[in-house]
DNA sequence: AAGTCCATCTCGTAT
DNA sequence: ATACGAGGTGGACTT
């Protein structure tokens, strides 16, 4: 992560910050007083205060207050950020097109302004939704074949876990991977590495199997799935199967959660 | 505003400016990599990557990515925050109760870290609102009470404008400070200092007022009133009038918006 | 504390 | 581009 801190700079030094992030598409984040003009889907003022400023490389713009988790007033990412001095204040202005909105901040004293290149390449994994697919399939093993009995969850393999570990009602092996969301390429990529991992660990699983000289079937179970994810499992031998996750178990879920480890 | 920032803090470092932080009850924000797990409501992971943390008195806890304007985890207000360090490592956790949330955040590399007492007194004016309500008021001036007759909107004074100003049926002067939402102890002491500002300005509005010997009434204007407030206006002899503020006229609005000075 | 309703809802997805 | 629905919705207000 590259960045840079200056402590209370003056409007000019904070401006030239500014366009070096802006350059470097970097985030900022900015302590500062500031009074506020956001004209758009609505019109809303507010006077002098101290405030936290966040400006994303996609174009959000945050502006918190002390209090609540929501920004007292922001853009949404794609939105045009612009800054300019005008009789010696510095004005950030952001603008998003379709609906047209605009937000100007005027800076009073900046206490502390950074900015950094944010490197994260990880998704929010909501293992949540996954869990209560898991559970319906445990219990109701039908819905994914006639026959098919599961046997283990969360299979620990080379790199990651297996979700559901079965058979069918001929003892073929069975590698379960559930998507709550619409499968795509990364889904089927995953599979692949698991039942790969799997190939190759020495395992009572595949002892037992390649004894009875039985297959090893790998499928995709989620909502849908992509075209190109559809092409991909026909190359590779992987099957797919339309599961809709279940709704309303937030209250069950609750009971199983183990706090405090 | 006080603050303190510490640059690639060791996590002992940053364990110590965050005890710090939460005495002082500070606005704390760290830029830092970081590995997230949320069990509550729902039920996440989020691997190791690049991060805003956010940490406010209120007990709000605010992990950004560089993308998007929601955070990509969080905990409202009144959550109870914790740091502790094992394995040398610098964990935060905050929970909530009812319904009972855990959020815990494993520290990696810490680029930045800072704290600031952040003062901020003001509260968002959602302008169309009022702007409507003072449309309905100038239209229909019965609706303060019978006789009222408005005169100017936006008057100018020294720290702020006055919504409405007008006089009663006798010619007293009213000064009306309108709100869409209840009206709390805020409301009261602005239209207090408006009061004083009209008070101290030499207008024609105050000079005519005093040659006729006629009072002045501060109003406020707002669909309810709370408790404190309401015990605050009887010592200030200060009326309180319930107005609610119009509602639909959204597209209306849109089309006055002057967009670009 | 629980329920209802609004939001500059945001965000994803399908059309 | 627009339409529709879900969300750890958040947050204000009522009961």
């Amino acid at each position: 992560m590259k960045y840079k801190i200056l402590e209370e700079p003056s409007h000019d030094k904070a401006y030239e910050l500014f366009q070096e992030a802006i350059k470097k598409k970097a985030t900022i984040s900015i302590f500062a007083k500031c009074k506020i003009h956001y004209e758009g889907r609505a019109l809303s003022e507010l006077n002098w205060g101290e405030r936290i400023i966040l400006i994303k490389p996609d174009g959000s713009f945050l502006v918190h207050q002390e209090k609540k988790v929501e920004p007292v007033n922001w853009q949404p990412p794609k939105s045009r950020i612009n800054a300019y001095i005008k009789n010696k204040t510095l004005f950030l202005e952001s603008i998003r097109r379709t609906p047209r909105e605009l937000l100007r901040v005027e800076l009073g004293y900046i206490n502390v302004m950074n900015y950094a290149n944010i490197e994260d390449f990880e998704e929010l994994e909501q293992t949540g939704h996954e869990k209560d697919m898991s559970d319906m399939i445990m219990k109701n093993p039908h819905i994914i074949e006639e026959g098919f009995k599961p046997t283990t969850r969360e299979y620990n393999v080379e790199h990651g876990f297996i979700d559901i570990l079965g058979k069918d009602k001929e003892n073929n092996l069975m590698i379960l991977e559930l998507k709550s969301r619409k499968a795509g390429v990364n889904a089927i990529k995953q599979l692949k590495r698991y039942l790969d991992d799997f190939d190759e660990s020495e395992n009572d699983y595949l002892k037992e199997c390649r004894a009875a000289k039985k297959k090893i079937r790998g499928l995709i179970v989620a909502p849908s799935i992509d075209e190109i994810a559809k092409e991909m499992i026909e190359e590779e031998g992987i099957e797919f199967i339309s599961v809709d996750p279940p709704k309303e178990l937030k209250i069950d879920k609750k009971v199983t959660l183990d706090f405090f480890k």
